[in-house]
DNA sequence: TGTCTCATGTAATCCGTTACATGATTGG
DNA sequence: CCAATCATGTAACGGATTACATGAGACA
């Protein structure tokens, strides 16, 4: 599965939930899937033109702020993309390579990091409260409603994991700083 | 702080610990690093070339096979991008974004996305034992040692958190399954 | 009238992987 | 001497962000 394709996925994916403009796509990726997926303008545009080029999307209506909709051979294609195989992106985690090589850093800075990283998580729980809510007192219940709650629990989990794991990395911190 | 900086800042990082070939460092980081970080031929070569042409590393004796060490100055950049606040990098989990158009590829193949997470944290949580044991049990315990610990650490309680999402997602999946 | 949001696009640039090319060294 | 590994590099390509440019519609 070429990358581009991980683009073309999200796109005809949004479109599944419903018709929009390119700039309510990218609002809806930012505020829905925000947690573990983005895009920009400058992909998001092409990859609908492009889309539209090929009969997988089309606009409704005429006019600028005509949404656009999947066709059926759209969905068809989202369908397949779907079933390839999940791509592992390349992780980078700046926090973990500055902790990795903390004793250049000191101990109090990573402290710091840590801190920083455990709001962080705290703050993304709270607002994975948020959005639970959000979907389930939505008035039209979907039918995709019960698995964008999956993806919110992984998200809650993996706050909860780094809310964890900060606590005991700042003892552990105390104790590296106390020894030296 | 430009994205090239995170690049160079794994390869002085790398060499901090001690004095490598590009070779070396590439298979220290895939095996050390591994789990928060990559990097390819492609960019650790051009990168040590360009550390040596601004003398922030230089290689230990002539010849093909020497190995690059940090010089003072080296030392000093390698601080001063460790303090660089940290970056965000655009995630983006393709495993997350399948789940969360999920209605489109059916229950029973989210299912096994999910059973496959599951089996891939839970060799990666058999991996970060192993690890763990190589580093207590080096002869000699270098003062890094204590900070690595704390990425291991990072490591297991993501992994075991995606453990425990996937048990409740697998119900999940039951429920919805049955209920179509 | 002016400003804010909506809406679309493009160009420059950077980053990173992949594939290719080359050759030295080591061990069987 | 042959294969595998060590070791270094480069060129092509693709993907993604960023900044720039443009303009319509709403509303105060």
């Amino acid at each position: 599965m070429a990358r581009s394709s991980q683009t073309e996925l999200a796109v005809l994916g949004g479109l599944s939930v419903g018709p929009m403009t390119g700039y309510a796509l990218r609002q809806a990726i930012r505020d829905v899937l925000g947690h573990f997926w983005r895009e920009s303008f400058g992909q998001i545009y092409p990859t609908l033109s492009n889309l539209e080029r090929q009969g997988l999307v089309t606009r409704l209506g005429a006019g600028r702020s005509a949404p656009y909709a999947l066709t059926d051979a759209g969905l068809g294609r989202l369908r397949g993309l779907l079933a390839q195989p999940v791509q592992h992106l390349p992780q980078r985690n700046g926090l973990m390579l500055r902790l990795f090589f903390g004793r250049q850093l000191g101990a109090a800075t990573c402290r710091q990091l840590v801190l920083d990283a455990r709001g962080e998580a705290e703050r993304e729980l709270v607002q994975f409260v948020v959005i639970r809510d959000e979907i389930e007192s939505e008035v039209k219940t979907e039918a995709d409603h019960p698995y964008w709650l999956l993806t919110i629990s992984a998200g809650e989990h993996s706050a909860r994991a780094t809310i964890a794991w900060a606590n005991q990395t700042l003892v552990a911190l105390d104790r590296i700083e106390g020894s030296t």
